[in-house]
RNA sequence: GCCGGGAUGGCGGAAUUGGUAGACGCAGCGGACUCAAAAUCCGCCGCCGCAAGGUGUGGGGGUUCGAGUCCCCCUCCCGGCACCA
């Protein structure tokens, strides 16, 4: 063993043994209990951030401790590689969209393989290659000849001066974030895959997912959104036809005061027709972005279109408005406004001077007025006629059946949830597998003729897309009868890949299936692990498409994905600077100087290049758009592998979000030193001794290793606190470090700590750890080493201290056998020194004994 | 706006079931070693107070012998909101 621990020179020396021995390689075996261990795959963006790194040290610090179990461990990795970044990434330095990911593939496996982490390697995917996206190619054909695909026209956001459809998070305060054109709606036909056929399933299915956070689970059950209500048909007074509305809340029909619809309503579109204000107020509305966010936070705006439908029972006009905020894709895109009994509505009629009813009071009989808020909360029916004095249920039952039975309404459950929008207006990306013939008639891509493969050469300008101006790809046949036929240019969300790649791993090289037998042995993942923020969408679609896979008859079953650990957010400050157009660039922290105050906090900062000042914005996710992430590589180059991975384990705990400061890596990186230096410290003075422990100084040292390892285990596999699992390994070395070496039996205790302490830490920093177990004198693999076993005899004490209080206030720490009756605890924390100055004088009520850990002694 | 989460010393965090608030680490301060520095080692370290003691977990109220933890109200911050991934 080296005197000086060196990481630039053991950790490549251990990741060589990995790769020469493989022993991450992994072989289906049913005599074995496997274990799949998965982080979500990172987009390559090019570097690792340090979102990636904790990530990744999560799962490999599971992954090696289920192997110390014994367990067959699944743990690959690979990249969603198709993605937006890539496009702009061509455009700006003129790089191919292939090229520039596939040398991003390589730069960041390098980096994963420099951290260490055990995935078996040969395993790896990445979804821009045809071989992967060709099953998902054949997916969606099998989809279409279910009747779980259609299309149908959507609205988005259109760049007028780059021709191109904008992503939501392009749009900067409603202007293109390259053009710096006002962006327009926009409708399109657009590729929907039925999601909400699976919503009963997917809200259902929720409650068994046990090893999921609750939090997320109740996300998804509110984005799913399941509601009963009425469908109710309004008739248009001038008889041209139904305005037709969802309310989860009929018993407030006779509080409608006025209807609102959505600017891109047929009839708020008819109505503009016939008056150019209307028009002009639908263009205005027009030039907003689609992402629900923004239309939400809009200031209310609205105006009537000078026509009314019939009440449904009263039969008297009522007014209809086009509202901005009301969304075309919710529901019906219309809704009746009940301003006495909803907040929203109760503004809107403030805002332009429309009548406020009420017709709900509160059940237990109190006034409430609605003139100055909407009382939300259901009551009884009052000013409602026949239905005054019945409660919600009651009220519903009676005004549904009553419409009911004059065809104007029905009952109905609905979602919140849409149907997933699969297609994309871009290049990179897989390409939808469809023909449309000389007619314009769809026709599905034969499945033999799998893939149709995206063309990597391309010259690329920024506007429209490359795809649309290749006629090599556009141009086409039609299965079977070979004649002309036009490709379709759309490719798919890259959702679409990300939901089905955790099932591929099983088999990746898998020739004659989408995914074979091997899958039934690894799935479901075992565990999961990935950022919070894909506590929806990405785990939603998966767990959909999964459900569509099993539909599919492949080899999986009900849900993917047993546990679920969300990884918190990794934040930084955010640095920028704003044109007077108002476009912010962002400026990464390593390019900028901070000032502090005494206390710390951030006063000034300037970019280091030019020294101007640049404005301090908020704490956020790491992210590329803010340009706000740390990179990891300088860590590794100074302080190594082990040291990153400890600290990043140490910070915080892993659900956690975790606002980056790079100042304690320094005690990390000490930390793994002075363990070194203890155990060079110990091998040197040769072979340990093996004698029995005797001395109390050492017994209770041997407790202290004992009780670590029961903190740790329950840490590591229970918790998933790997800072505080990391925190008594300190604590135990601190005390193996003020251990006299000078006797057999503190050698004996000695040498079983080290070893603890190296086992307990194999799966956190594999390298150094590697190096310390031989040195130790143990020749087998520490990857594959069984974890360690606690000494219960080791564990014995017979005296336990005890808090004693003086009403609720902490006095005195007093020592008791460990079995000590509540009278003989009583009789001791009264006779204590310090306890009896406080009870002097005073009367005594009352006392409390938790066994074990206090007594409080009431006075007064 | 809606849905979900969070707030504890100068800083990251600990307190697992309502039972010692501040484990472990960073920074800081004092000392030892050294010609010196680095490294290392020893000690101190929430706030007020000479001390006894008081006080303290975003703010306000409540339940309890006892509240960081439970309940009600509020503030601020973070994530998501369907085309960033």
């Amino acid at each position: 063993m080296q005197e000086r621990y060196s990481p630039v020179e053991l950790e490549p020396q251990a990741q060589a043994r990995w790769a020469a021995t493989g022993v991450f390689a992994a072989t289906e075996d049913p005599t074995r209990e496997k274990f799949y261990c998965l982080c979500m795959f990172p987009y390559p963006s090019g570097r690792l951030h340090m979102g990636h790194v904790r990530n990744y040290t999560i799962g490999d610090v599971i992954a090696r401790y289920q192997r110390m179990q014994g367990k067959n461990v699944l743990h690959p990795m690979g990249w969603d590689a198709f993605g937006l970044p890539a496009e702009n990434a061509a455009i700006e330095n003129n790089v191919p969209p292939a090229q520039w990911t596939r040398s991003n593939i390589n730069y960041m496996r390098g980096q994963l393989q420099r951290l260490g982490f055990s995935y078996d390697w040969a395993r790896e995917l990445a979804t821009c290659d045809a071989d992967y996206y060709r099953w998902e190619q054949w997916f969606f054909t099998q989809l279409y000849d279910r009747d779980l695909v259609y299309r149908k026209t959507a609205v988005v956001n259109w760049d007028p001066v780059d021709q191109t459809v904008l992503a939501n998070e392009q749009v900067i305060d409603g202007r293109g974030w390259r053009s710096g054109a006002l962006v327009e709606r926009r409708e399109i036909p657009q590729w929907f895959v039925r999601i909400t056929a699976y919503a009963d399933e997917l809200l259902a299915d929720l409650d068994g997912l046990e090893g999921w956070p609750e939090a997320v689970k109740t996300m998804q059950r509110n984005w799913i959104g399941r509601s009963e209500g009425l469908q109710i048909k309004f008739a248009l007074s001038d008889g041209s036809g139904e305005l037709e509305v969802y309310t989860t809340r009929p018993d407030t029909l006779l509080g409608v005061t006025y209807m609102a619809v959505a600017p891109e309503h047929p009839v708020a579109r008819a109505a503009a027709e016939r008056d150019p204000a209307i028009a002009e107020f639908l263009a205005a509305c027009a030039q907003v972005s689609t992402s629900e966010a923004v239309v939400e936070k809009l200031e209310k705006r609205g105006m009537s279109l000078n026509l009314t439908v019939k009440h449904p029972l009263t039969g008297l006009p009522v007014p209809v408005w086009v509202a901005n905020f009301v969304l075309m894709s919710y529901g019906t895109g219309a809704v009746m406004s009940v301003p006495g009994h909803d907040e929203r509505d109760h503004e809107f009629a403030k805002l332009y001077g429309l009548p406020i009813k009420q017709v709900i009071r509160p059940a237990d009989g109190s006034e409430v007025s609605v003139a100055d808020a909407a009382l939300v909360e259901k009551g009884l029916l009052c000013h409602s006629g026949e239905y005054d004095g019945l409660d919600f249920q009651r009220a519903f039952d009676a005004i549904a059946a009553r419409l009911a039975g004059e065809a104007r309404a029905e009952r109905r459950v609905q979602y919140r949830l849409r149907d997933w929008l699969v297609s994309r207006q871009r290049y990179w990306g897989c390409p939808i597998p469809v023909l449309y013939d000389e007619a314009g008639t769809l026709v599905p891509e034969d499945a033999a003729r799998l893939p149709v493969r995206l063309p990597e050469e391309v010259e690329w300008s920024g506007v429209s897309s490359p795809l649309a101006r290749m006629p090599d790809f556009i141009n086409a046949t039609l299965p079977g009868s070979g004649a002309p036929a036009r490709r379709e240019t759309d490719t798919f969300d890259t959702f679409f890949e990300s939901s089905w790649y955790y099932a591929r791993f099983c088999c990746p090289d898998s020739e004659h299936a989408m995914v074979d037998e091997r899958a039934r042995y690894w799935m479901p993942v075992d565990i999961y692990i990935g950022g919070i923020e894909h506590a929806v969408l990405h785990l939603l679609y998966a767990r959909f498409f999964h459900k569509l896979m099993r539909d599919a008859g492949l080899a999986v079953a009900d849900e993917p994905f047993t546990r679920l650990l969300t990884q918190g957010m990794v934040c930084k400050e955010t640095y920028f600077r704003e044109s007077a157009a108002g476009k912010k660039t962002y400026y990464n922290p390593e390019s900028v100087d901070v000032e502090t105050d005494d206390k710390g906090r951030a006063i000034t900062a300037r970019l280091i290049a030019d020294g101007q000042p640049v404005v301090i914005g908020a704490v956020e996710k790491m992210s590329k758009s803010k340009n706000n992430g740390v990179d990891p590589q300088t860590l590794i180059d100074r302080y190594g592998a082990d040291t990153v991975r400890l600290y990043t384990m140490f910070a915080a705990p892993p659900e956690q979000s975790l606002e980056w400061s790079d100042s304690s890596v320094e005690g990390a990186y000490r930390f793994l030193r002075s363990l070194w230096r203890l155990t060079y410290e110990h091998v040197s003075r040769g072979a340990a001794p093996r004698v029995d422990v005797t001395s109390p100084a050492l017994k209770t040292l041997r407790r202290k290793i004992h009780e670590t390892i029961v903190k740790v285990t329950d840490d590591v596999s229970r918790r998933y606190k790997f800072n505080t699992a990391i925190a008594a390994v300190m604590e135990l070395v601190n005390a193996l470090g003020k251990t006299d070496a000078g006797s057999d039996e503190a050698r004996t205790v000695l040498q079983e700590g080290l070893e603890v302490c190296t086992l307990l830490l194999a799966p956190i920093v594999p390298h150094c750890t590697e190096a310390m177990w031989a040195a130790l004198g143990h020749d087998n693999a520490l990857a594959v080493a069984p974890w360690p076993v606690v000494d219960p005899t080791a564990l014995a004490r017979d005296e336990v201290e005890v808090v004693v209080q003086v009403n609720g206030k902490k006095r005195a720490n007093i020592l008791l056998p460990v079995d000590a009756p509540e009278t003989l605890a009583r009789e001791r924390a009264m006779a204590d020194e310090q306890v009896a100055r406080f009870l002097e004088g005073q009367t005594v009520r009352k006392v409390i004994v938790v066994p074990g850990r206090l007594v409080n002694i009431v006075v007064g």
